[in-house]
DNA sequence: CCATCAATGTCAGTTACTGACATCGACGGT
DNA sequence: ACCGTCGATGTCAGTAACTGACATTGATGG
C-alpha cells in the first residue's frame, strides 16, 4: 500500500465533475478541485497540464480508436468514407458513456474558455484522421478536406445526438449527417 | 487634443505585433504592451478582454463581409455555393492585408494558446454562416453542414494561401479546395 | 464658469500556473 | 536486515493574467 490513497487521477476526475456541476467552472477554483480529492494544488498541476484538461482527460482512447478505424478501413473505401469509418468509430465509444458525455457537455456549454479546448481537440481529431488518409495514399489535399468534412459531420451529429429526446443512437444520427453531407452540390 | 496621445489602441496593436515578433507570444507581457504602447496595463485589458484578443482585433469587418457576401448570393444558389460565396468575401479581405495575415499566422503557429483563439473564431464563423443559410430558408441540417464544409475548404485554402511562395491570389487556391471538396464521394 | 463624461491611472486582490527543493514509503539488490 | 534509488506527493515562493473600486483629468456643452 502506498504512502497516500491510491487513484489521487481518478478523485480529482470525479471532484472536478462534482465541483462544475455544483457552482460551475469559473466558481471552481485548483485549489477546490485538489482539496476535495485530499491533495495539494501542486498535485492536481502535476496530473493536468491546466485546468481545463481535467474535463478532456482520456481523448487518447478516442484517438486511438478513430486511428485504427481508418487504417483498418476498407482497401477500396472512398477517403470520405474512411474517415467517416473513423468518427463511427468515435462515436462508439461515446455512445458506452452517453451519461457522462451529456453532463461534460453541459459544462462546456456553459463556457467559451472550454468550448476553446474543445475545438481544439476536435482539430487534433481532424489532423489525426488526414495523417491517416495520408498513410493511405490519399493526396494531400483531399486528405485534408475529407478529414475535415468528416470531422463536421461529427460535429454537427455530436450535438444533435446529445440533444436527442429519444437517446437515438449516435450511429443513426451521423448517418444523416453523412447523407446530408454528400448531398450538398 | 485629448489629455493622452490618441489612438492608444492602435499603438497597442503595434506594440503586441512588434513584441510578439521579437520576442515570441509568452515572452511578452501584457505590461509590456501597454508600456511600449504608452500605457498602463490596466488601459490594455480595457481594450482587449484579454492578452491573446489583441491578434484578433477587426474580426468584425470579416464577419460583416461573409454575412453580406451569403444574404447576397443569387437566389439560385446552393446552400454550399453561398456558403463558399462568404468565403471568397472572407478571402478577399485578407488579400488586402496579406503581410499583416502572414506575420500574424506565424504568431499564432507558434502557440497554442492562441491556436485556441482562432479556432473560436473560426467557430464562430461557422455560425455566422450556418445562421446566414438559415435566414436564406435553408434547411437546419444542411445549413450547419454546408456552413461547416465551407469553413474547412477555407480553413484548408488558408493555409495552402500562406505557405504559397508563388503567392497565388486567394480566391484561386479556393477555387481548387471547393473543387476537391465537391468531387469528395 | 461649471457640471458632466469618457478615457485613463492607481492600487490592491485573486487565481492560474511554475520551479526548486524536501519528504516518505516501496522496492530491488546485497 | 540494510541501503540506495525512485516515484509520487508536499511545501513554498514567485510570476503574470486578469478584475474591481476609486481617483484624476482634460474636453465639451450649457
Amino acid at each position: 500500500m502506498g504512502r497516500w490513497e491510491p487513484d489521487a487521477r481518478g478523485r480529482m476526475l470525479g471532484a472536478a465533475m462534482e465541483l462544475f456541476t455544483e457552482r460551475g467552472y469559473e466558481q471552481t477554483t485548483a485549489g477546490d478541485i485538489a482539496e476535495r480529492a485530499g491533495v495539494t494544488e501542486r498535485t492536481f498541476f502535476r496530473h493536468f497540464s491546466d485546468k481545463r484538461e481535467v474535463l478532456f482527460a482520456g481523448t487518447e482512447v478516442m484517438q486511438q480508436a478513430v486511428a485504427d478505424a481508418i487504417a483498418g478501413a476498407a482497401a477500396e473505401a472512398t477517403p470520405l468514407d474512411a474517415a467517416l469509418a473513423g468518427m463511427r468509430a468515435f462515436g462508439e465509444v461515446l455512445e458506452e458513456r452517453r451519461e457522462h458525455a451529456v453532463r461534460r457537455s453541459r459544462i462546456v456549454a456553459a463556457n467559451p474558455a472550454l468550448q476553446e479546448r474543445e475545438l481544439l481537440k476536435l482539430a487534433a481529431m481532424t489532423d489525426l484522421a488526414a495523417d491517416g488518409l495520408r498513410a493511405r495514399g490519399v493526396d494531400d489535399l483531399v486528405a485534408s478536406l475529407a478529414a475535415q468534412s468528416a470531422v463536421a459531420a461529427f460535429h454537427v451529429a455530436f450535438a444533435r445526438w446529445l440533444a436527442d429526446e429519444a437517446a437515438r443512437p449516435f450511429g443513426e444520427i451521423l448517418d444523416e449527417a453523412d447523407a446530408a453531407l454528400r448531398a450538398l452540390r
